[in-house]
DNA sequence: TTGCTCCTCACGTCACGTGAGGTGGC
DNA sequence: TTGCTCCTCACGTCACGTGAGGTGGC
């Protein structure tokens, strides 16, 4: 058979023949008078064995070793194709991934594009520093998409803290940096949680991110569940009372919190009444230190009713308590 | 600022420096009167945006363009960098795949790998025939996953029907066949879990996989329902009753039913005394034509009792019926 | 004088594509 | 004689790595 017919057979190009023959990995058995290669059966055969081996990424010297050297086992060199493969892939998917934000940031010019690759380098500098300051920059053409996901991956809390504020001053046009901060929140991963209900904290009231916060408060993890409740009341949520009266009660957070319960009472006189009566139904069986704490809560609360809570804790068994709220009662008169 | 502190400082090798001076992209812009290239602030400076530039894969000449010509805009390149990165890591995951496979052979010859490259073609080969010639290529070293896999993407029957064959030979020693069936039944495509049931239906009676097909009976697509109550009734599913006498009613695979209906009652007397009263139970409001299904059935119940239930049908308001009975009931006396 | 840094060629890489210039058989 | 197929060089690809052989300043 020549060249042309085994060309159009298997798809090769006459020249890659030629170089096979040329390396000594495919040589035609035989010549015709006039010069021409003559392809014999088994050389069409092992011409489709090297083509089966080339599918698997072989070089042209592996496959020659392979199908020449007995003492050539697959396995090793197999195993190793598969980690050159994963590492190339791993590289490309990086690659695509920082293409991907410049393409999204739509450059105009040159420059911008590489302003989008320095402040890329940056936030992923292994250099708390270096990606400080990319968050500070002023003008981040960065999709904010790609802070919200860098905020949940953050480490640093300083860094994370100047990372939220980019996103709070980025705003969320189409809701992505919700999106991405509420993923966060059903991370397996607890410090991931908390760097999300932080971030999510700080971003606009919008009801996508309430609506996510308040699934937060039901956390697992205590800082994530205070952190939502105090960010949820301050957007109004009130069923989030009985846990910012039980953070009151455990002297977590306390202030914040009765500062949120105060707020929501501010907000409606319904409200207002609820929280009174958890404020006064939480100080059976609490502790002298929660029963101050209490107090301390009940003056802030705009309830006419407070004022009665607290004169009758004048007269509370534990004398600090008492004197404790004696001196608030006289203050407020 | 010489070639050395410039390479130290980029992380660049010399020579790469000197490329990039020889192909004109950052040329020093002077020389020591030794000749030694000096580089300026603003050259290195233009390094450094190369560097940035070539993180997103462009190549030196499309650097080159980039900084030079202000009309070669952003846009069209990074989009077609992204197109050609996709396809590239589409090609390299399908490398992966067909690496991973054939080291899951664990091949000891070359000869070997070419099998499982020729199978693995052969099954991925666009003309129905080949993959059927493949699917029954009797010493088929490929693992027994990847032929799930391969049957639940299967459309020609035929070819199907091979793969299942494959499978029901090819056992499924670590339940890796029934793991990838059972993943096929929750597929949002209702061939892939119509194929995913034949092929479970021929496998082995291992708890998991009649634990797949009991769930795949809820199925909301009629065939794969049917497939399921079927297999998971020869498997001595009892929960499949009321299904399989469904099937007797409405005429649909009936026959396989009452077959399936009397191998149950066979197994077990509580499960007789429960078929007969399902069967018996469904002639209420059934139409002459189930009536005529419902006796059928009776006919084959090892139940005792059965013969009564026939007996009464040979007084059915309908003439066809009770004549079909009476003959029944003549034929088992 | 000895290291050290720098210089300019120039070859090799990997698997071919693409001519250039020429020949053999219908 | 005209196409067509085949032949053998030989250059180019892309971004450098790696010597070889030599020079300038401490």
């Amino acid at each position: 058979m020549l060249i042309g017919e085994v060309a159009r057979r298997s798809g090769l190009s006459a020249r890659m023949l030629r170089h096979y023959d040329a390396v000594g990995l495919v040589r035609p058995t035989g010549r015709t008078v006039g010069g021409y290669r003559e392809y014999s059966p088994a050389d069409v055969r092992r011409l489709l064995h090297v083509e089966g081996l080339r599918t698997l990424g072989l070089s042209l010297a592996q496959v020659g070793r392979a199908l020449e050297d007995p003492a050539f086992a697959p396995s090793e060199l197999v195993a190793d194709l598969v980690r050159v493969t994963e590492e190339r892939l791993a590289r490309d998917r990086e690659l695509l991934a920082r293409l991907r934000t410049v393409d999204a940031a739509e450059p105009g010019t040159w420059t911008e594009v590489l302003d989008v690759v320095g402040l890329l380098r940056a936030l992923a500098s292994p250099a708390a520093g270096h990606r400080q300051r990319a968050a500070l920059a002023t003008d981040a053409p960065l999709p904010s998409e790609l802070l919200a996901r860098t905020a949940l991956a953050e480490p640093d809390p300083h860094v994370a803290g100047a990372l939220r504020w980019a996103l709070a001053r980025s705003g969320d046009p189409d809701g992505a940096v919700t999106g991405a901060l509420a993923a966060g929140l059903r991370s397996a991963d607890v410090a991931v949680r908390r760097r999300a209900v932080a971030a999510l904290a700080g971003t606009g009231a919008t009801p996508e991110a309430t609506a996510a916060l308040v699934d937060a408060v039901d956390d697992p993890d205590p800082e994530v569940h205070r952190r939502a409740a105090l960010a949820a009341g301050r957007r109004g949520v009130t069923a989030t009372l009985p846990a910012l009266v039980a953070l009151v009660v455990a002297g977590v957070d306390d202030v914040d919190a009765a500062e949120v319960l105060a707020e929501l009472s501010h907000a409606g006189a319904g409200t207002a009444d609820r929280v009174l009566d958890a404020l006064a139904g939480a100080l059976d069986g609490a502790d002298p230190a929660a029963r101050i704490r209490l107090a301390q809560a009940l003056v802030e609360q705009p309830h006419p009713g407070a004022r009665e809570v607290l004169l009758r804790l004048t007269r509370d068994d534990d004398r600090a308590v008492a004197l404790v709220a004696k001196a608030f009662a006289d203050r407020q008169a």
